[in-house]
Order: C-alpha cells, then sequence, then structure tokens
DNA sequence: AAGTCTGTGTGTCGCTGTAACACAATGTAA
DNA sequence: TTACATTGTGTTACAGCGACACACAGACTT
C-alpha cells in the first residue's frame, strides 16, 4: 500500500437517503488497476467500521446507466476521468451479501435499522475492471472508508465480503483480454521502454517471457512509435523510449492482435 | 420458426403479486442456441400482448441465486435440465425499459397500473446464453406469450426492447469463446459427423472453413472418439460417426482449445 | 455392369510465426 | 581501461496452418 488520504463523513446521509435514491439491490464494484515498480496493483479501501479492506464500489441511481455509476466511482477514487473501464461479470448469488455487516455499519452511524431497509437486503453487484495510469491517479477514500491505497497484487489480504472472488475473476478476464484490448496504453505512462512493457505483460501473465522474441513481437504489430530519446540514468546501455501509435492500435484492435503467448 | 405449444395464461397473478415475490427491478434474458438443419437456431417467444417477438426471460427470487433463474428460464422453455449456460453480459441502460409497453401489457390483463407498480420500474437484465441439443428441446411459450418457436439466425426478427441487440451481443460472446468453450459438445446430438460439426463452426463464425484442414486439426486435439459405424443412407461416401472424449475434452478446454480460425 | 457424380479420408508442400539461442552495441561502475 | 549488466538485432530449427492433389466409397444413371 503506498498513500493514503483522508476524507469527512457523509455516510450517514447516504445510507439513510438511499432508498429513495438508488436502484434497489444492485452496487456496481471495481477493481482499479494500475502499474509501477514492475508490480500489478489494485486500489483497495479500508473501511471504517470493520477491520477489512474492500473494493471501491457504489449504488446505482434510479434512472443511471449501470456503466455511469462505475464511471462515477473510478472519478471520485482516483481523480481520473477518460478513464478505460470494462465490465467483466455480474455476482448475484444471495449468499454474497453480507446482512450482519451492513447491520453493524447502520448501527455504527447511530440508526436504527429496522427490518426491510433498503441497506440490508441482498445486494447484486456488477463488476467492472479498470486500467488506470498509476502515476497520475490520486487515491481518496470514499464515506465509508478511512484510507484509499495502492495493493500489491501478491499481497492481498482477505478482504470484505466476496471482494477477492470478484478481484480473481477481474485478473482472469484481464489475463484472457490481454491481447483483445489496449492494456498497455492504459496502464503506462506517456513514454515508456520495451522492457517495462515486458514487465507489464510478464506480470499480468504471470510468467516470463523471452526478451528478443518479445520485442520484435510487439515492434511487428506497428502499434509502437519509437521516439528519439532514450531512457535516461540507467546503469547499462539504454533503451529506447516508445509511444503508443493510438491509430495503428485502434485499428489493430479491431481484429484482436494475434493470440497466444 | 417450427414448434410453437399453447399454455394457460396465469400473467394477472404474476404481474399482480410479483412485487413481492421478486428482487426489485432485476430481470435475466436467455439466447437460447439450437442446431438444426446445417443452421444456428435462437428460441424466441411471440409475445401476447404486442405484436412482437422477444427473448426468453424471466424474474429473480428475492432469494434466489441469478443463475438459477436463468436456469429456470432454460428448463420451462426448453423442457432440459442440465444445460450448458454462461452469463456475458449485463444490461443496465435506463432507456432499455419500455415503461410504455408494460403499462400497455398491465392493462391488457385488467389491471390499474399505478405509478410505481414493480412492473414499470426501469428493469437491469443479466443475459445469458445456452446451448441446447435442438432436437431434444421441446419448446413452450411462458405465461406472458402465445407461442415459442426457433428461429433461424438469419431470418430473426425486429424485437421487443432491446433484446435484438441482447442477442447480437451473445452471438459475439459465442464467436470469441468459440475455441474456450464445449461448443461442439453441447449443440450436437451425441453422434455426428465430421462435416456436421464444421457446418456448426462455418455458421458460428460465418465464414467457411477448409474441409481437409478442419478434419486434421479437430482430430488433432484429441477430444473425438471415432465410433465403428458410418451415417447411413447418404447418396455418397458414408462419413464416420464421432462422440465427444468428455474427459479429454475437459481437460483440452483447461488451456482453452487452441486459438484463431 | 460400368461409368458418373458427389462428398469423404489422407497426404504434401510452402509460408509464417514462434521458440531458443548467439553476438554485437552501449553506458555505468570498479 | 576493464568488467559488467542490459539492450538491439540476427539466425536457425520447428510446428501449425492454408492451399491443393489424389484416392476412396456409396448411390445413381444409362
Amino acid at each position: 500500500m503506498e498513500t493514503t488520504y483522508p476524507v469527512e463523513d457523509k455516510v450517514g446521509s447516504m445510507l439513510q437517503k438511499g432508498g429513495e435514491h438508488f436502484h434497489p439491490g444492485l452496487s456496481v464494484d471495481c477493481v482499479i488497476f494500475g502499474f509501477h515498480d514492475n508490480q500489478l496493483k489494485v486500489l483497495l479501501l479500508k473501511m471504517k467500521h470493520a477491520d477489512k479492506w474492500a473494493l471501491p464500489g457504489g449504488f446505482v441511481y434510479k434512472e443511471e446507466d449501470v456503466e455511469h455509476a462505475a464511471v462515477r466511482v473510478l472519478e471520485s477514487r482516483t481523480g481520473l476521468s477518460d478513464i478505460f473501464l470494462r465490465q467483466y461479470h455480474t455476482f448475484g448469488a444471495p449468499a454474497r451479501s453480507d446482512r450482519k455487516l451492513n447491520r453493524e455499519l447502520l448501527e455504527s452511524v447511530g440508526m436504527e435499522p429496522h427490518e426491510g431497509h433498503w441497506f440490508l437486503q441482498r445486494f447484486i453487484t456488477v463488476g467492472y475492471y479498470a486500467l488506470v495510469d498509476f502515476s497520475s491517479a490520486v487515491p481518496r477514500p470514499d464515506e465509508i472508508s478511512e484510507a484509499c491505497a495502492w495493493w500489491d497484487l501478491q499481497e492481498i489480504p482477505l478482504l470484505t465480503m466476496d471482494h477477492n472472488h470478484i478481484l480473481q475473476k477481474a485478473l482472469e478476464t484481464l489475463r484472457k483480454q490481454l491481447n483483445d484490448q489496449p492494456i498497455g496504453y492504459n496502464l503506462l505512462p506517456e513514454k515508456f521502454t520495451m522492457p517495462e512493457l515486458q514487465r507489464l505483460y510478464e506480470t499480468i501473465l504471470g510468467k516470463r517471457l523471452d526478451r528478443r522474441n518479445f520485442q520484435r513481437k510487439m515492434l511487428g504489430y506497428g502499434i509502437l512509435n519509437r521516439l528519439e530519446e532514450r531512457k535516461q540514468g540507467v546503469a547499462h546501455k539504454a533503451p529506447f523510449l516508445y509511444s503508443f501509435n493510438q491509430e495503428r492500435y485502434g485499428a489493430a484492435l479491431q481484429d484482436g492482435l494475434q493470440q497466444g503467448w
């Protein structure tokens, strides 16, 4: 975990008035991926009223597009707009809702949760994953959290409810879609080196790739611009910097790049 | 369209009591694929109170797993159990709900739809696609339909609401997952010939494949058992019959077969 | 009964993409 | 200046695939 920000408490009013404004029994959860220090990171929230971490999520307004709700979550947790976002699965098991936890949360903000309170019913959640540039994101907690931080994928703790499962499924989807989606473009900064791009692929796939074949294959796609500059201050031969050729990238993704690493 | 069955009208009670029993604002829709006469088919319902066809769908009980609701729909429309079923997308645009249509439906069964009636609110729907053996399925309409029939994929009419879109997305998903899912096993009968399997692939992919390369590739997977018998009564050399080796099939699908036709 | 027709089973050949590895180039540190 | 680590590029062997040739089997024609 890296950076955290405090935020004011508005949880009471949201939980109280939620029933009027939100689509009942529906939420969105976002698995926000970033890449830093050659590691794949996920943005998590530390809940105020339970000693557990959780995925960023939110509720859907009554006349709001579900995807728009995910965009709201994303923007408010990272400060970024125009984020790469994909819906990947909807989690609809009745047992996934933890009424006990939610009841405690209500009580902890001084509410007396009557039976049938909107927050105590069973929730279906729509899962989205997002790819963001780690260095431009500014993690920010929501109303019911005390911290918001990047976690290394290797060190994810036990999360609340079924959030470990939701995260796991997001990762599987990411791996499958690695060649169909502009993943590098969204997770890396404007300029990057070939080794950096390779680390990204290796981290997502969880296996090592041959340096030389990787380079050839990537360049073969014709979606990268080699820049004039080279990386500075490295204790060895300085690698070239590249940027994505967005036009060609988009065209190539029409068909999907190629398959099979 | 092929076979149709009538069914008794219980729509009134369902629409009346629905609010008590169902998870609010949530439905499932199923794109049920079958394969017959070298054509990919989809099971559609003719609505009673509108001159349009629709995808089979239903509502989710308050403590029911969403997937279970899809299974219910599937079983009651086809008479089959143990159906191959995959969730593929959740449709959450506010504009997708057609309040006007639903109001008319309520009025047509003699109900006076008050504002805020559960059936008039906005619905999110979870899309599933299913693969069934055409010859064993027995299409049966639901309470709000007067007919249930297989439609050729090439001849799909204008459907209600956003159902054309939902169907289109299912087809795209099916194409993408052709090599990751046991598609042949579910859409074909127990015994089948290589040309039949090839027609199935060609129909799903929407393009022709080379007969000889297809055969070699398929056999190369090692997931087919060549039977002793051959197809009878054909006006040319009789092709072998095959069955799926479920054990090997399952193992091969762990990694995904191969990619790219 | 022989020939024709249609569709199936198997083989071959060239191309492409991939994996595995060799070697030269470059910049920092000793 | 030398050693070292890492990058850029080349080579080679192999597997998979697309395109095609040819032989085979059953039914139909004449």
